[in-house]
RNA sequence: GGGUCACUAGCUCAGCGGUAGAGCACUCGGCUUUUAACCGAUUGGUCCCGGGUUCGAAUCCCGGGUGACCCA
């Protein structure tokens, strides 16, 4: 039967429930138990057994199995499933003002309404623990038909597109949605137990900066100005700093116009946490700390299994500089290199493509980090001390000429979190942002201007400071065992599947 | 950006040049211990869209759309 007679079908149920005096969309419901609370409640009670103890449940209709003067349905609610019991016999007994109650029950109710229930529980002779029902309510007709049954829900388009849909009849993915609160909850609740206090920064910018990468051009109308969504929350925070906050963070989305792939989404969730008088070295026990606290709350454990590869969050992580990685794995020793062709000439022979545009040695470096190790790296590691041509924040290695204070977090091959020990100079930090700017000047989309207010800020001196980023979308893929990112976020972003050519 | 694959009933899929199919769901009938309930009978289609080849296209070709995976 075609979508549009499913749902006149339905729509005629709904006229009858109005003609029988019942409406289909119910104001309210007291329940007293959820069907997870039951199920453990009476997970002893032994089959044919009954206990006599008012409940009230409310959930979806997921399945129904309707005999002659008995039914059974399989009500779903946010914690589970448990069966009615429906007995013509008992409902009538105890709907006595609605006496065709259980005739409506069979002819008017399909999978996918919402309906409460009242009884006492039972366990079947069959072993399914039940609400033996005495009354029950209809409180939300459904009009359109759930998927099948037992196939539910696969085309991961649709799945995406209709994600109610998916959270429905897909148990797995109410999971992943509820372990992603808990572990936003944990890390503010850690943060917070250490003394940081949250403080939200704006999303419309008129210059973009904290990163490099192409952001998205929004307009004010009546300021008449084209305003930028923020690519991270970086320079407001240690604004904050600069005036006075020691610990403050932000867990809050971003916004880069970017390729979309199964680590990517145009907007996506970031922590970011700004500590004064730290620096890089504090910022990686502090990412050990958040990410093990998070892992013990929401798993409560650390060794965990991504896509079938076992990972053990316990710390210390491996400590490691990019230049001994890149040895490690490439022989390349970028130390040893003195001018820019030489160093090009080993690349070359070692494998490395694209690297024709590479202006230095430090880029270069990069790149054979991105090329040969990033996907080598499994198990948690911090790399450290990164060229400065790449980490236009942060400050200059305390002891190695051309490095930052600088780490990345890499668990499972993907970049996780990224720190510094923040650039404080105001005329180091000034020349490192008009060198980008006049790169943004020559074309380069992801290059910004100078944040003249940012530094301006700066040069009413900022303490010695500790950053981290950390990405939120990834650490829940990472623990909720999620092989894309639209896996972990409930809603994203798809192009319109039909475009409704027209208005031009 | 490039390559490969997918798109057929509400859902899950078969059909691959000759009358568009199955299971589930829906509708009707039967049924007081089911749990993919069962039994019987029906119903349901822009075969993603647009061109082309052909006597004939869901099927072959070209273009487009959406998505998945791989590569950059």
């Amino acid at each position: 039967m075609a979508e549009e007679d499913l749902r006149a079908v339905r729509l005629q149920k709904v006229q009858q429930l109005k003609q029988a005096g019942i409406t289909p969309y119910a104001y309210r419901w007291e329940s007293t138990h959820h069907a997870a609370d039951l199920q453990a409640k009476f997970a002893d009670l032994p089959s044919g057994e009954e206990v006599q103890i008012d409940v009230a449940v409310a959930g979806r209709i997921m399945a129904r199995r309707v005999f002659g003067k008995l039914a059974f349905f399989t009500l779903q609610d946010e914690t589970g499933t448990i069966q009615l019991y429906l007995e013509k016999s008992r409902i009538q007994a105890s709907m006595t003002d609605q006496p065709e109650a259980f005739d409506q029950l069979k002819q008017l109710t399909d999978a996918g309404d919402i309906i409460g229930a009242k009884g006492t529980i039972k366990r079947t002779e069959k072993g399914e623990l039940s609400v033996y029902v005495t009354e029950y309510a209809m409180l939300t007709k459904s009009l359109l038909p759930l998927p099948d049954k037992w196939h539910g829900l696969t085309d991961i388009a649709k799945r995406y597109r209709q994600r109610y849909v998916d959270l429905i009849v897909n148990p797995e993915v109410r999971e992943t949605f509820r372990r992603r609160a808990l572990i936003t909850a944990a890390i503010r609740r850690y943060l917070d137990q250490q003394g940081f206090i949250e403080i939200e920064t704006p999303v419309l910018m008129t210059e973009a900066g904290g990163a490099e990468a192409r952001p998205f051009i929004t307009y004010h109308n009546t300021l008449e100005m084209e305003l930028y969504l923020r690519i991270a929350t970086e320079l407001h925070l240690k604004r904050l700093i600069v005036g006075g906050f020691e610990k403050v963070f932000e867990l809050g989305r971003i916004f880069r116009n970017e390729g979309i792939s199964t680590r990517h989404n145009p907007e996506f969730t970031t922590i970011e946490v700004y500590q004064a008088y730290a620096d890089y070295q504090d910022m990686m026990a502090l990412t050990e700390a958040i990410v093990t606290y998070a892992a013990q709350e929401v798993l409560r454990t650390l060794q965990i299994s991504y896509q079938g590869t076992a990972i053990d969050l316990t710390p210390p992580w491996r400590r490691v500089t990019m230049h001994d990685l890149v040895k490690e794995v490439t022989g390349l020793d970028f130390a040893a290199f003195t001018t820019l062709e030489e160093a090009k000439a080993a690349a070359k022979q070692a494998g490395l493509h694209e690297i024709d545009d590479c202006e230095s040695i430090g880029k270069l470096l990069n790149e054979a980090f991105e090329q040969k190790v990033e996907e080598t790296l499994i198990q948690p590691t911090f790399v450290t001390d990164y060229p400065v041509e790449i980490s236009p924040l942060a400050k200059p290695h305390r002891s190695k000429p051309g490095l930052v204070e600088r780490f990345e977090l890499f668990v499972v091959g993907r970049e996780t979190a990224n720190s510094f020990s923040e650039l404080t100079d105001p005329l180091d930090q000034r020349e490192r942002l008009e060198a980008q700017s006049a790169r943004k000047a020559a074309g380069d989309l992801e290059a910004h201007g100078v944040d003249e207010d940012f530094l301006t800020a700066l040069e009413h001196g900022m303490p010695p400071t500790g950053g981290l980023g950390i990405g939120i979308d990834r650490l829940v893929m990472l623990l909720t065992d999620a092989a894309s990112i639209r896996d972990v976020i409930a809603f994203p972003l798809l192009k319109p599947e039909k475009s409704e050519d027209a208005s031009e």
